[in-house]
DNA sequence: GATGAATGAGGCTTCATTCAT
DNA sequence: AATGAATGAAGCCTCATTCAT
């Protein structure tokens, strides 16, 4: 790993420097959003001249990029360890499911503010759109690993996909609900916890209802997939 | 209506030229981002001299608060529309829940371009901010009303905090699908027809799924919603 | 005279939308000063087009002097009728001096937003300046006229050149006061009336007072500040 | 002091093209008036770029600013060493007035040109206003105070006023004369040594007249104007 | 004639990048 | 290595003037 898009110093001083460098960029972001980062506020704010961070660095889109593979990193570490803990619960799929989502959701409501500003980034830049979107299979991945570890107890037939769609479903309202890239409309409205309550409600039922037809009085089907999507 | 923040030309040539304005902004918008919508560029591929935009719009701002007050009022007369049409087919919520989706679904992915683009501008523009979150609001409330008129179909004990939270995650989904607001992490990948299908089954098991414990045995239940979020 | 540097339409009706547009145009420059002289500005306040301004005029700047020649044509008019009021009354050189300081200053003062703003422009238009010129030495000569029509009474061993003196020294004083020419330096600071009286009791002394004291007879008292102000 | 509305660069190197640029703009100013001080011409004048300018200044009326305190820094520096080198010389009423007049004279003729644009700026530019006329009561009082150190032989029977009215009307009489504030109506008409003559003859009679013209010894002979403009 | 839309030169400002010290 | 001054391209905006209708 090691800062690809700059040149590590090995010095300690310079290590300082280009840490210093990195958490100013980074804090601006998040403060002040993507228009207020310019090199002279990075400079300012981490008391680096603008001389050394080009020494460190080729052009303000490798400071991004190295910014965004530090915090990317710092993230995944983070996530898996949540993922981890979780695990060793051994949770029933009942309880898993509500456990999950309140982790993504903190999760991602921490760090709303730097992805904000990295999807937006993302838009211009291409290496931040793959890096950022290997990360989101990252977390893709561990998420559904995890789930599909009680994959015993879904009801649905195509558990691999059940938990693909789970994972896009959650992470993209969330998305929504925390502003990532921008996308300010729904911010606020509604509360923010009945919405987790309702997507794990959501996909509990999605995973575990009985989609096949329990047995009653055959008028009161509530529920036929095969009539879903059938036009 | 009738384009706020903009005066209307009283000539008909420059009624003309007021649209080729508005239609290269959103061209460019649509086609290179926000970043490449320079007043010179629209210019240059609208035919219409720098000076001239100005004879209709006191600012930059203003050209694109205009443009997206066009483009939201175009999208609302379509949204009603096809709600109307989908309200005339009297369908039963197991086919309207999928229609429903499949209407979002398509209705976004055409304006995708625009509505991105605009949700990072309303980053910075407060005006669009707010006049996108009327929209947004709008949008919900005539899905809600569609939605509502199969309440009697609902198992869910809270028909319209359902209906939000249905709308609330379709609309998430579909727009981390479609990268609004610049968030490409999950463009492309997986199918869109499948991302529907599960949308729809997912709702359609939160609004329909008999969540009230099946008679049968009591080791298969598989959905008791007293336990989600009990801690 | 009949308005130089424009065409002057022969119709009634273009006649009368060429008066309001001068009239328009001096509003503003009384109001709101130079920078706030647009064309547009003019258009819009006039309510004529601006393709009608440039029917009558050449240029922004023919605009101006014609205003200006208009302007000070009927201030000429009020200064000489002034004067001439002022003649009438025959007033011996004691109670003239007051009298002339007190015309000069009101006049100026009704005038100051106007003659300041054509000061200003004066900077950059030669004709202005010129006219403006001419404009002075003829208000200077008539004041100098009617000052001598007493010079019987003046000490002073030069009377043309005192007359000279008073009047530059009266005239610069009020247009340092009225901030003539942008100079806001003494606006507002020390009292107007004071400083009209200082002026008066400053020019009797310097036209009557007995500079050679020359001991005499008690009836050739050339100077009397009470009489001075006492109306 | 040292440059307000500036960034004093720490570097030598660029001190020294703080300085050209500030030159620049000053030369720019008094030589082609307001209208001509561009960013583009400071910068071709000075040989230092736009953005080098930016560098020192947060914007042209910074520029400005900085320039106008600089001036009026080493302006008030000049008459107070004027004002100090007149006090040492001791002189009787009668020599200290025309030497004012003519010290005050010859110090705003020396800096008429900026003087003069600025007072145009001061139009606009409130900092520019205030500055200026915290620098012109100065100016103001420091001639207050050297002509009243001669009060004693005063025979007019309000020296403060009195000595008050003098400097407002040598003053405007002055900055008429020299056009500041763009007012050109008087330049050059008449004659210099001429206007200075008859200011101090003016203020002589004014404050040394005997107005009570008391008959008496020959001796008590306040003014003469013999004396006057001997040097 | 009258209208007002269209033009484009020119002004101020920002900021990534380079380079002398 | 480090500094920060210097650069200049590019962006937004204004306004006198022209010209099609």
């Amino acid at each position: 790993m090691s800062t690809p898009h700059a040149r590590a110093p090995k010095q300690d001083r310079s290590r300082q420097s280009f840490e210093r460098m990195l958490d100013a960029a980074g804090e601006i972001l998040a403060k002040d959003g993507v228009a207020a980062l310019t090199l002279a506020a990075v400079s300012r704010r981490s008391k680096v001249s603008i001389g050394s961070i080009y020494c460190r660095v080729d052009s303000k889109g490798d400071l991004l990029r190295a910014l965004h593979a530090r915090i990317l990193d710092r993230m995944d570490l983070e996530f898996g360890a949540a993922m981890n803990r979780l695990r060793r619960k051994q949770l029933p799929l009942i309880e898993l499911v509500p456990a999950l989502v309140r982790e993504l959701a903190n999760f991602h409501r921490r760090h709303a503010p730097a992805l904000g500003a990295f999807i937006e980034l993302g838009a211009t830049d291409e290496v931040i759109r793959k890096v950022g979107k290997k990360h989101y299979l990252q977390i893709a991945m561990d998420f559904r690993i995890l789930l599909l570890e009680r994959r015993a107890e879904f009801s649905h037939p195509a558990p691999q996909r059940a938990a693909d769609a789970c994972f896009s479903v959650i992470y993209g309202t969330l998305a929504r609900f925390l502003g990532l890239g921008g996308s300010q409309d729904a911010v606020g409205e509604g509360d923010w916890r009945l919405l987790l309550e309702d997507l794990s409600t959501m996909m509990a039922a999605f995973l575990m209802a009985d989609l096949a037809a329990p047995p009653g009085p055959p008028d009161r089907l509530p529920f036929k997939p095969d009539q879903l999507h059938s036009n």
